[in-house]
DNA sequence: TAGTGGTCTAGACCACCGA
DNA sequence: CGGTGGTCTAGACCACTAG
């Protein structure tokens, strides 16, 4: 771990305010007792303080101070960019993932299209059901540059994906584009997942990429109807 | 307008990536310079940097530089808090607004329970259609407080609820959760929307927060399945 | 008036990158 | 090596809120 001062006070107020240290409505210390506490500058306490703000666990209120939020009604952020596997952990639900399509092969007009690259470049394609509570209501359909991942195994796919890239691969993923639609199904659909009478499906679209800005991943995570949920946290200004 | 001098600068830097001046995958000034440039700190300048990072402009690279990035494929920020009146003017549709109800109304249970309040609170009850190019599909349900709304006529609710709040009553609306999720279609839906043949309708749940971080508004914005996009730009890591 | 958060400054050291 | 962005400091002035 690096030594970021800001973000061990960041990380340590987190804390406070998850376990209910601090309370909702009420007011943390001011920024100069911070400083003090912390024996560090303001301007290092402001960082963690906005940190803290900008992910919905405080609000600053100009003259009077910061005020703790409930964080349990902002729970479950699926907002940003998480794994199908750290969000499971998060829900505490027991999932599965099952692998149905794997392989390199060479793009087809649609896959040139989301990730701009010509027929010479080879990609991943993986296609996965993820199972919960013994119903399949998602399907995951992941392209990656071969350019960016040199090996991809089944096994790799049949737990998460992302892990490896972050942690194996050491690949720094820096943005991504999300995009939701809905879509009608395809026959793919029906053939992957528990989909009951619904004709419809919610697409979530991935662009994902890397630290030098080039795109790398497109993915397609394709959710039944009436499983699908999406929160946002959203701040007013700047 | 407040001389922020670190927003000015990333105005001025916004508006040259988007007209072009700057464009993507070139580097911009290095900070040093542009503190040189804007005669200022360079602390103020990563204040400005910072901003465009966020918002999708630019990719930081330590020890290398800023990288333009191409705005044009994150175009349509749907993400945050936006209204109506002002997506369809950055869209340049058409569009009209319908008032169905209006009134100050005492609250149902499910009202209370999503706004946190007593049978005591009056609140303003809205609900409008809304048509773009000649198809009604989106029915917009508002519920406001009256303690922090004390007047409110239907000729304000056909054009902005959200500028009236912020221009006139001065209301400083400072964050909300978003929740996006797919029902079921119900008789009101049918009435007042071009519904076709859906059965189910997408969702999307704002609950609205002042700048005290009182929660004053519920809405549920009920959008037609096959004119439904959301568009969101995450980043990874802090 | 005293305390709060918002902004800005001038300088410092570091890790990282490219030549 | 020099230049880049990332972090941190100590101090300053401001606008706002409260008593």
């Amino acid at each position: 771990m690096k030594s970021n001062k800001f973000l061990a006070i960041y990380n340590e107020l987190c804390k406070q305010i998850k376990s209910g240290e601090l309370k909702p409505h009420e007011k943390i210390p001011s920024e100069n007792v911070l400083s003090e506490q912390y024996e560090t500058s303001r301007e290092t306490i402001r960082k963690a303080l906005n940190l803290l703000s900008q992910n919905g666990f405080i609000q600053k209120v100009k003259g009077k101070g910061s005020i703790v939020l409930d964080v349990r009604k902002f729970s479950f952020p699926v907002s940003g960019l998480v794994s199908f596997k750290e969000l499971s952990k998060t829900m505490g639900q027991p999932s599965q993932t099952i692998v149905h399509e794997f392989g390199l092969v060479r793009p087809d007009s649609f896959i040139k299209k989301q990730l701009n690259i010509s027929s010479k470049d080879e990609i991943w394609r993986v296609i996965r059901a993820r199972q919960i509570e013994g119903e399949k209501i998602i399907l995951d359909k992941d392209f990656l540059l071969k350019k960016h991942v040199p090996l991809l195994t089944k096994e790799i796919c049949e737990d998460s994906i992302f892990q490896y890239l972050e942690n194996d691969l050491n690949l720094k993923i820096s943005f991504a584009k999300k995009e939701i639609v809905v879509e009608n199904c395809t026959e793919e659909d029906q053939q992957y997942l528990d989909l009951e009478d619904f004709q419809h499906i919610v697409v979530v679209k991935n662009y994902v990429y890397l630290d030098d800005t080039s795109l790398f991943q497109y993915t397609e995570s394709r959710h039944r109807l009436d499983k699908f949920r999406f929160v946002d946290f959203a701040r007013r200004g700047h």
